[in-house]
Formats: C-alpha cells, sequence, structure tokens
DNA sequence: AACAGGGGCAACCGCCTAATC
DNA sequence: AGATTAGGCGGTTGCCCCTGT
C-alpha cells in the first residue's frame, strides 16, 4: 500500500543544523548524489527527517548557491517576478540561479516589501499606494482567499495588474518584467496575454550593466537543477554523474559580473573556505571524501581557484 | 555595561500534487 | 480505483544578533 512513511518522527532532532551534521550531509550527498531524501538520513546517520536534510541541502548546503544580499539587479528581479507570478518564490527563484525560494522570500519580506512601501508602492499589487486608501486592505484580502479561489483569482489577476501595473510603474523602474523570463509554465504563458510588446522591454533593458543570466541550467548542478522544480526522485543521476557535473560546473563556468564586478554567479567566498575547512576538517573521513570526490579535490588543490 | 526591542534568517509546519503500490 | 506517501511549496515561527537607550 502506497509508500514507505518519509520517516518515523521519533527522536528525531529538530532545530539549527551543527557543523557536524552538515558534514554528513554534504559527504553523503556528494558521494551518493540525492536519491530520496527518505533514505538519507538513516544512510548518513542523521537523526533528522529526509524533509529537513532536504530543505538543509537545497536552501543552505548546495554549492551552487550564492550568499549575500541580492544584488540590485537581483531585487529588481525579483519585485518585476512578483509582479506577474506572486507569492510563487519557488517560480520567481527558478529565475534567480543559485538563490533560493527560502532566500527570496525572506528578503522579499524583510527588504523589498519595505522598500516599496517607502516608495509608495503596494507590494502586494504593485501599485502605487493612494493616499486616501493607505489601509492593507487589498493585502489582507488576498491572503485570506481560500487558496483555490486565489489561484483562480491569480491568473486572471497577474493578467489584470500585469498589465495595469505596466502602465503605471512604467515610470522610473527599469522594467524587466517579462522579457527576461522563460516561462515554463504553460498556463502562464497563457494567462500572461500582454498587450506590450516584450521587444520593447527587451530593448529597455539595462543589456550594458546586467549581463543576461541565461545560465540557471548551465550553472546549477544537475542534482540541484532537478531539485527546485522536479521531483528529486527524478535525479536518478548515479554519483559520477553527480561528481562530473560539479567538477564541470567548477571548472568551466565563467561567472557573469554584475556592473560592480560583482560575481553574479559565483560561490560564496566565505563557503569556498567553509568548504576548505570542512575538508580539512573531517580528517578522519577526509581521504575517503576527497578520493570520492575530485571537485574537492580540486578545490583543495586549487588555493587560489578563480572564479573568472 | 546591561537591557529591551526589532530585524533578519534558518528551520519548521501544514497543505497540495504527483507518484507509487 | 483508492489509499498512502514523497517531494515541493508557501506561510509562519522562533532564535540569534544588532542597535538604541
Amino acid at each position: 500500500m502506497g509508500r514507505q512513511p518519509c520517516c518515523d518522527k521519533v527522536g528525531l532532532k529538530k532545530g539549527p543544523w551543527t557543523a557536524e551534521e552538515d558534514k554528513k550531509l554534504i559527504t553523503f550527498i556528494l558521494t551518493n548524489g540525492q536519491c530520496c531524501w527518505r533514505a538519507v538520513p538513516k544512510l548518513a546517520g542523521l537523526l533528522r527527517c529526509g524533509k529537513s536534510c532536504r530543505l538543509r541541502w537545497t536552501n543552505y548546503l548546495r554549492p551552487d548557491l550564492k550568499r549575500g544580499l541580492l544584488s540590485e539587479y537581483e531585487e529588481q528581479m525579483v519585485i518585476d517576478l512578483h509582479a506577474q507570478l506572486g507569492n510563487r518564490w519557488s517560480k520567481i527563484a527558478s529565475h534567480l540561479p543559485g538563490r533560493t525560494d527560502n532566500e527570496i522570500k525572506n528578503h522579499w519580506n524583510t527588504h523589498i516589501k519595505k522598500k516599496l512601501k517607502k516608495m509608495g508602492i503596494d507590494p502586494i499589487t504593485h501599485k502605487p499606494i493612494s493616499t486616501a486608501t493607505e489601509e492593507p486592505q487589498p493585502e489582507q484580502q488576498l491572503q485570506h482567499q481560500p487558496e483555490q479561489e486565489q489561484k483562480q483569482h491569480q491568473t486572471s489577476h497577474e493578467t489584470d495588474h500585469s498589465t495595469a501595473e505596466l502602465d503605471q510603474n512604467k515610470e522610473p523602474e527599469t522594467s524587466l518584467q517579462s522579457s527576461s523570463i522563460n516561462t515554463e509554465t504553460k498556463e502562464e504563458e497563457k494567462s500572461m496575454t500582454s498587450p506590450f510588446d516584450p521587444m520593447e522591454l527587451i530593448n529597455n533593458l539595462l543589456v550594458d550593466e546586467v549581463p543576461l543570466m541565461e545560465v540557471p541550467h548551465e550553472i546549477i548542478a544537475p542534482s540541484a537543477a532537478s531539485s527546485s522544480t522536479s521531483s528529486s526522485s527524478s535525479s536518478s543521476l548515479n554519483s559520477s554523474n553527480l561528481l562530473q557535473g560539479y567538477i564541470d560546473q567548477f571548472q568551466d563556468f565563467e561567472w557573469p559580473c554584475d556592473q560592480y564586478n560583482n560575481n553574479l554567479g559565483c560561490l560564496w567566498d566565505d563557503d569556498l573556505r567553509s568548504w576548505d575547512l570542512l575538508i580539512h576538517d573531517i580528517d578522519g573521513d577526509r581521504k575517503q571524501v576527497v578520493d570520492q570526490c575530485p571537485i574537492l579535490v580540486n578545490l583543495e588543490q586549487e588555493s587560489n581557484w578563480a572564479y573568472n
């Protein structure tokens, strides 16, 4: 009958992950790849739920993650994407390589919302807040709508306000809008029958300032690429494929830079160090891990490994 | 220097959908 | 076909750190 339970929730650890647990998880994923998360805790020797492991990996440990605050460009992209997609953070995240839905969601709630409000823009509707109706009515109404209704609403809503707000927000903001978006969802594509000319928008892009970020599939390791969008069970990659993916990813990829010469797709600097620490910390396990994981060797040997 | 309050973020919770038996 | 679960997603919570008093 059905599948086996994901985890017996008795005696499982909760709360923040320790460095030791991280090590175990990383070691396991790098040597075995992402298979079924249910099995990961047991095999990796973790007292965690598989779900927790998956979350930790996708939101924090994945080597292709970018760290640190979102750049202005990314922030603008989030705003534009949110205007079209609403709170569909995973969809939004899929357009921002190296960023997770959780990260974007947090950033939205803590930074962007305030910023927009400061600018007099309703973060929900993306329309200018009329001084008369400053109460957060629309937000609450939307949030309290039953989900299905909201979804139905959303498709029409999206079309509505994506067009409406384009009219209204055309002003100062760099309208990246849908031009930069390869919407995978057919429904969305259908629903986004916006009357504006995409080419016009493309032309409006600050192409000189910002590199096109058409790289998600290239820079995201096979495992990671499959994890965010499709079920990770589909990533029946064997470990050699996975590791090869990492190698290719790190060795061949030229990270794009923004106008400030910041690496847009780079690994987090600190984490390179932390990976290194990790390698050296493991010691006992180190040899085994390094032997089985060429990318670690690579990282270890090329201490002056350059992004570009 | 100590405390309080607020902000930021990692992690959890609960629901939904797709997959599996 | 129906039951059951894994994985994915968005919302929420709670802890930690920073800043102001």
